[in-house]
DNA sequence: ACCCGCACCTGTAAGC
DNA sequence: TGCTTACAGGTGCGGG
């Protein structure tokens, strides 16, 4: 589910609650979920901390305490980070199975609820000692974030790659934060066929600039609508991201394209359903520019 | 070294 | 209605 702009939209919603808060209690309801090995003591979850600010690469996210404890946090496919104020003396019972960890906070906008929800479990919580720790560990082998990458940076990335450039897109060491819509969406704003082969559009140092520049329009403007629900993504107070009624291409297979008319075509690339126009995304630039020219 | 294909999970919607 | 199947925003691994 969560892209760079679902997660950077969680980020800056929780800010406000979390930061100068201390964690007043923690109950982990499934210790599975956190990626550790040994026993997960309430301390490593941040139990008494007082929070400090949260980070995000691509799509991971870190809840980094003043002491310097620091909780990684990946959302995964179906994971949702909530947000509930609690009034005084209230208590919560959670009855949701999918709810794996639970965290009470007291903070300068009062007391609340922070759940973390996943009922698919592909995402996690990860322990660390420092903010540094988890650069390292968890951030080791992770591409620029999607949102700071340069034209340049991309290029020796994808220079020497054969595959697909919407393939090489997906790969967290190559760029981190894109997932399967905004690469097709950044990909339709470039006019670039997403099989085209990555050393190919490496090569092309307009094309990069170009798409470097769009790949950021449409994430600034994917975070300001509070992201894309497509079918489950929810902000931290449950509501609907609405970026997904400005999505182009993604989910749009078989309808009209909204510059040239032609249908969208699906096709399966990297193991990902793949939507492009067929006319505005031609395999060749040539055909891309007849396409352009032809209105 | 690179890249593909699959496994990891559950929920939902469509098809029969 | 109920069963079966396909598909979903992500990542990490084994092995070709």
């Amino acid at each position: 589910m969560p892209e760079l702009p679902e997660v950077e939209h969680v980020r800056l919603s929780l800010e406000p609650m979390l930061v100068e808060a201390r964690v007043t209690h923690v109950r982990l309801r499934r210790r599975d979920f956190v990626r550790q090995r040994g026993r997960v003591s309430p301390d490593d979850l941040l139990h008494g901390a007082v929070i400090d600010r949260l980070l995000r690469h691509g799509k991971d996210l870190a809840i980094v305490a003043r002491d310097g404890r620091t909780v990684g946090v990946h959302l995964g496919m179906s994971g949702w980070l909530s947000w509930q104020p609690l009034s005084a003396g209230e208590r919560t019972r959670e009855r949701d199975p999918h709810v794996h960890c639970v965290w009470v906070i007291d903070g300068p906008r009062g007391r609340g609820v922070l759940r973390f929800r996943d009922p698919r479990r592909f995402g996690g919580l990860w322990t660390f000692g420092s903010p540094e720790a988890w650069a390292q560990e968890k951030l080791a082998g992770r591409g620029p974030d999607a949102l700071a990458v340069t034209p340049r940076q991309l290029a020796g990335a994808l220079d020497r790659s054969r595959r697909p450039i919407k393939a090489a897109l997906l790969d967290q060491a190559v760029l981190a934060g894109v997932g399967n819509i905004y690469a097709d969406e950044a990909l339709f704003h470039a006019g670039v066929h997403p099989g085209m082969s990555a050393h190919r559009f490496a090569k092309d140092a307009e094309l990069i600039r170009r798409f470097c520049t769009g790949l950021r329009a449409i994430l600034r403007r994917a975070i300001k609508s509070g992201g894309s629900t497509v079918r489950t993504y929810r902000g931290v107070r449950g509501e609907e991201g609405m970026f997904a009624v400005r999505h182009l291409v993604y989910g749009r297979a078989g309808r009209p394209c909204v510059r040239c008319g032609s249908l969208l075509r699906s096709m399966q690339l990297a193991q990902r359903t793949t939507v492009f126009c067929p006319q505005c995304q031609a395999r060749s630039r040539r055909a891309n520019r007849q396409a352009d020219s032809a209105g």
